[in-house]
DNA sequence: CATGCGTGGCT
DNA sequence: TAGCCAAGCAT
């Protein structure tokens, strides 16, 4: 079995590391391609944009619910430009409940900085991604991979679990993102970009398929041999539990609940009928002000509110 | 580096 | 049932 992916001649100095490298991605590669789900955004024709979009939307929401979003997303708006003509507002209603609401005026703003700046087409360079707004670390090389074939590094929760598991043999990552973690990725990165990317893409989906944070289905891993943390005996998380996000009664609620209001509404919206939401007029108020210091929301004159620029 | 930021399905 | 969790980012 790994002898076929074995080298002939290895340094004397050298440890196993490149053929067990070699080993992880022949595994996890060939199993991508026989089990990988057929997602839009990994279609040829959904393009750069489409790329984008779609890691906008899957910044901390499941695939199932970013699914028929996405789709209606590019069919209303399939380049940059077109995004970038409509008021931030629509954006923010198109969103519907994805959740996070502001990644959606990020994205009506990075596709306004690519009209601008890039001519309309989503930037390769992974400088240019990165200085797009709403693009951190994760999606810039997430973008620079999986829509231009680039070698990069691409971080997010299902890769760092996979990889403390498989290679530093604990149940799960640290809780933020360290540089041990960084330089693990890109030594485990192959050399040939188009191979890198493929290997993003992978592990990505055997973290999100098998090797999940709750029941991962050991039984079915292509790596589960090699992997750390099993030849450890998956031993349980040590340290500090995850710091769990509670929500009900929080501001985020309220939030919420005030833009579920304005999204559904066919016109501005005033004041008595926000304050219908929530008992608390303190929190409300606070709230309130919290979208609109942000530029979820917008008054008018008359004192009513709306998505911003929105009909 | 810890915190705030939505929403809903799953165990 | 009440957490836990989901392809993060900005501050």
């Amino acid at each position: 079995m790994t002898a076929t992916t074995a080298t002939t001649a290895t340094a004397s100095t050298a440890t196993t590391t490149a053929d067990d490298h070699t080993a992880l991605h022949s595994r996890v590669i060939e199993w991508f391609g026989k089990h990988a789900r057929d997602l839009p955004w990994r279609r040829p024709e959904a393009g750069a944009w489409g790329v984008m979009v779609s890691e906008f939307m899957l910044q901390q929401t499941p695939v199932n619910r970013v699914l028929p979003v996405y789709e209606e997303w590019l069919r209303r708006w399939p380049r940059p430009a077109d995004l970038a003509a409509e008021a931030p507002g629509e954006a923010v209603r198109a969103w519907g409940r994805l959740g996070y609401p502001r990644r959606a005026l990020r994205l009506h703003s990075a596709a306004a900085a690519i009209a601008e700046r890039h001519g309309g087409e989503v930037p390769t360079d992974h400088h240019q991604l990165l200085a797009l707004p709403g693009v951190g670390e994760y999606t810039a090389a997430a973008v620079a991979s999986f829509a231009y074939g680039q070698r990069h590094a691409v971080l997010d929760t299902n890769v760092r679990r996979v990889f403390a598991r498989a290679v530093t043999g604990t149940q799960f990552p640290p809780n933020a993102t360290t540089a041990a973690e960084r330089k693990l990725a890109r030594m485990l990165l192959p050399e040939e970009p188009a191979t890198a990317a493929g290997w993003a893409a992978a592990t990505m989906e055997l973290g999100a398929l098998l090797c999940t944070a709750r029941t991962p289905e050991c039984a079915r891993c292509p790596i589960a041999e090699l992997c750390a943390w099993r030849r450890a005996g998956s031993p349980a998380h040590e340290g500090p539990p995850r710091r769990s996000q509670t929500y009900a009664g929080t501001d985020r609620q309220v939030r919420g609940k005030l833009l579920a209001v304005l999204r559904e509404a066919v016109a501005p919206v005033p004041q008595s009928v926000l304050d219908r939401v929530w008992y608390d007029p303190e929190q409300r108020t606070r709230a309130l002000t919290g979208l609109l210091t942000d530029g979820l929301a917008e008054r008018l004159p008359d004192g009513r509110y709306r998505l911003p620029g929105a009909s």
